[in-house]
DNA sequence: AACACGATGGACT
DNA sequence: GTCCATCGTGTTA
């Protein structure tokens, strides 16, 4: 079935490999289910890109924490970002972003809250995707398939994958920032930015 | 205590 | 392409 519920291990593993076994899964907040076609991998402290890069301070204390929780990211004062923690172990400290989703069910309480956008625009942008789930900085922290939370649901395969560099993270050093670590469903309109996305040869998940 | 700024999004030229 | 809303966080003092 497509809405069951991922086990613990699922998320004990690379932020890399946590995001490619992400795409096409589904989140649902409520009555609202979104399938997940965009991620990206953050790698923890070795990832000049990852905001743990500089160590552990408040705010990133959520990805030192166990995998499978939230880190939600409040950005520019407004936008929240969710991020599912990756492991494999407790001091790894890295994450995936989910930066484009399609919609699956309770289309009007997205459009109710993202102002009745049509196509893609609804839901590709990492802040579109938190507005239309309807999280907030409460989320922060809090594990998966709490009561009233956040669920990842098993979803639907994904066939074949597009990857490119991350979004706005020219602070990176080059290596990281150019480092094709963004994830998407190959072709799937439902994508926040196509710049440097390249379809890759398929392979098993 | 002050300050610079961001894993963005929307409006506009 | 440009501009800027909006505020928690990390850094510096």
């Amino acid at each position: 079935m497509t809405d069951e519920r991922l086990p613990a291990s699922f998320f004990r593993r690379e932020a890399l490999d946590l995001a490619r076994a992400l795409l096409g899964r589904w989140l649902r907040h409520g009555e609202v289910e979104l399938a997940i076609t965009e991620v990206e991998a953050y790698r923890g402290p070795t990832d000049s890109g990852c905001h743990t890069f500089r160590g552990r301070t408040p705010r990133t204390a959520p990805m030192f924490g166990p995998p499978g929780h939230l880190y939600v990211y409040t950005c520019y004062g407004l936008h929240r970002m969710l991020n599912i923690v990756a492991g494999p172990h407790d001091g790894a400290a890295a994450a995936v972003l989910v930066r484009a989703c399609a919609p699956v069910a309770g289309l009007p309480i997205v459009g109710a809250r993202r102002g009745r956008i049509a196509g893609p625009g609804l839901l590709d942008g990492p802040g579109k995707v938190g507005q239309a789930l309807g999280i907030d900085g409460t989320f922060n922290h809090h594990a998966l398939y709490e009561p009233g939370g956040v669920e990842l649901l098993r979803g639907e395969p994904v066939h074949a994958v597009a990857v490119g560099p991350r979004i706005g993270i020219d602070y990176a050093s080059p290596e990281h920032r150019d480092a094709p670590w963004r994830l998407a469903i190959a072709d799937s309109p439902w994508v926040s930015h196509r710049r440097g996305l390249r379809r890759e040869v398929e392979q098993p998940r």
